[in-house]
DNA sequence: TAAGTCACG
DNA sequence: ACGTACGTGACTTAT
């Protein structure tokens, strides 16, 4: 158990330390509510202390103050100068946030660095642990237990929680050690992580801890519609099917449909239960009444429970906003994740679902501002493709589907029907995904030859397209991974090492995997940029979501001139493509309106 | 905890 | 004969 002394000799240990790992122990999961516990600190290997300061159970001994252990670490806390080291210390940043303790100088992060050398692999703390150390630390999991018997950590004796946590630290600082030189030995690996991850992690943890303002009062409104409707459609459901069932359960769903009233089952599902989804309800509704009533259903349920119910109970009580949590190791391409909310798949596609973005506001005196890359995977196919026709198109067309059809249908774009810019608008996005003819027809509703008919003709138009295809499947073979335009590596074990099937998703994901990552690399250089300019200016605009291919910020009304104007060049400005990068911004009182 | 479904880019 | 367009997160049902 540490002392005052001890406490003040590793003090002066950590001031003098060039690098140090920093982790805390805490009372929940969730970054805006966390509690500190206790504290650990490693300098060097094999030399870790904890000082557990929250300790609550009957016989636990007592602990250091903890304002004066605060007091004492605030200013190394603060100062950028004096380096730490985390796992995931956008986390701990939060934790110390709630007692307004900013975190300041993290320059390492062992999360980000397994991410960029094995993105596809686990990153917890256990299994790098064991893969790279040869270590099998104790879990988390063992010191709490879980499912009912879950204790919070602050009831975890102080003999286990010194053990478990310094080990963290510890392993954390050995890890470090491990991972940093070999991400630093690839020139582009060690650029995506300390130009890129490492600022980005900076920029996420404004973000969250920002939050987004939303209308409760407004969803709250729309929920009441909603049940409205989704309880008469539940009712209409019944007469039809002659009896009452729970439309949610897509077994009760099936055993009505193709039993009972004995509608062909189009399709079954991995497990051979005959599936009911959209595509299935769809193809049915044209001849039958219930599938269209049970589509309208699943679509304002979806509505309901998922965003206008949920995202009210998401609201923080001491901030008034909702605050998300942005995993920058979870997606395999680079992009980022949003959960608890997932803040990244609220609805636009629907009329229904765009009044749930009317929620998403500004406070008073403020607008919301959305700012999107136009089309930005296709032009990086164009890019690194480098097929001239394509490169072309987008320096000439606004519109480059209905550009590509009046390339590949041989007509003038005004002649271009919209069927044809649909036809086109198909492939062009199916290219991306690495589809084949069967996707194509599938998505386009055509016989599968009709499909085959226009890929041939896409490719021969677009041969660079083609060979780019060809050379990207041989590359990834090759080397067992593909790589974005920076040279972030996506790794592919199935490429080789998979059976049939699996080898065929390895190249799908090979195709799609360079376009996707680097449009994740220019989006997360775009939020470097523009975060460093809103500092240099200290403008009051504030950053507050990102959505794959778009920004969304909180801006001050009096900005709204200046950001508009110079916020695009910012975003376009990050590299030079051989095809322009294009900005759309949208500005409005919510982020419906801002679209 | 798995399966099915569906929201997004 | 088989599966068939990439990458995510969350909700509901059912075991």
């Amino acid at each position: 158990m540490i002392d005052v002394a001890t406490f003040e000799r590793w003090m002066e240990a950590v001031e003098r330390a060039e690098l140090v790992c920093l982790d805390t122990e805490t009372t929940s999961l969730d970054p805006m509510e966390a509690r500190i516990v206790g504290i650990s600190l490693a300098i060097e290997p094999g030399r870790a202390c904890y000082i557990p300061l929250a300790h609550r159970y009957p016989g636990a001994p007592d602990q250091l103050a903890q304002d004066a252990v605060f007091g004492r670490l605030a200013p190394w806390l603060a100062d950028p100068a004096k380096k730490k080291l985390g796992q995931n210390a956008k986390y701990d940043q939060h934790v110390f946030a709630n007692y307004g303790l900013p975190l300041a100088g993290v320059a390492h992060d062992t999360l980000l660095q397994s991410y960029v050398l094995e993105a596809h692999r686990p990153h917890d703390m256990d299994n790098l642990a064991w893969r790279h150390l040869g270590v099998k630390t104790v879990t988390y999991a063992e010191m709490v237990g879980k499912g009912a018997r879950q204790i919070a950590f602050d009831q975890v004796s102080l003999e286990d929680a010194t053990t478990y946590s310094a080990e963290d630290a510890d392993v954390t600082l050995q890890l470090h050690r491990h991972l940093y030189p070999r991400v630093a030995a690839v020139p582009k690996l060690d650029h995506i992580y300390t130009a890129i991850e490492i600022p980005v992690r900076e920029i996420l943890f404004r973000m969250e801890r920002e939050g987004v303002m939303i209308d409760t009062a407004l969803l709250g409104a729309q929920s009441r519609e909603l049940g409205e409707k989704v309880m008469a459609l539940e009712q209409q459901a019944y007469a039809l099917a002659g009896q009452p069932f729970n439309l949610s359960s897509p077994r009760q769903l099936g055993e009505i449909l193709f039993q009972k009233m004995k509608l062909p089952a189009p399709r079954k599902t991995a497990t051979g239960q005959p599936s009911t989804d959209e595509d299935v309800l769809t193809e049915l509704a044209a001849d039958y009444p219930l599938p269209k009533l049970l589509l309208e259903h699943r679509a304002l349920s979806k509505l309901k429970s998922t965003y206008t119910d949920k995202l009210p109970q998401m609201v923080n009580k001491r901030t008034g906003r909702v605050h998300t949590t942005f995993s920058q190791a979870t997606a395999v391409t680079g992009r980022l994740a949003s959960s608890e909310p997932n803040l990244q798949n609220i609805p636009v596609r629907t009329a229904e679902g765009r009044r749930i973005r009317e929620a998403f506001i500004a406070p008073p005196g403020h607008v919301v501002v959305s700012a999107d890359y136009s089309q930005i995977e296709l032009r990086i196919m164009a890019h690194l493709s480098g097929d001239p026709a394509l490169v072309a198109a987008f320096h000439e067309g606004a519109d480059i589907h209905k550009a590509t059809a009046a390339d590949i249908f041989g007509v003038p774009v005004s002649a271009v029907t919209s069927d044809q810019r649909r036809y086109i608008k198909a492939v062009n996005f199916g290219l991306i995904y690495g589809m084949g003819a069967f996707g194509l027809s599938q998505q386009l509703g055509i016989e599968r030859n009709a499909a085959q008919q226009f890929i041939d003709k896409y490719f021969q138009r677009y041969p660079g397209v083609a060979q780019y295809m060809q050379h990207t499947r041989e590359f990834a073979r090759t080397h067992g991974y593909v790589e974005t335009i920076f040279g972030r590596r996506l790794w592919l074990p199935d490429i080789n090492a998979g059976g049939g099937p699996r080898r065929a998703g390895a190249e799908r994901a090979a195709i799609n995997a360079p376009m996707q990552g680097t449009a994740a690399d220019l989006i997360k250089l775009a939020m470097i940029a523009v975060q460093d300019w809103l500092d240099c200016e200290k403008l009051g605009t504030k950053l507050v979501l990102q959505v794959h291919d778009e920004l969304v910020f909180e801006v001050p009304a009096v900005e709204l001139d200046h950001v508009r104007a110079e916020l695009p060049k910012h975003m376009t400005g990050v590299a030079e493509l051989t095809v322009p990068l294009v900005v759309d911004v949208g500005v409005g009182p919510n982020w419906e309106r801002a679209h």
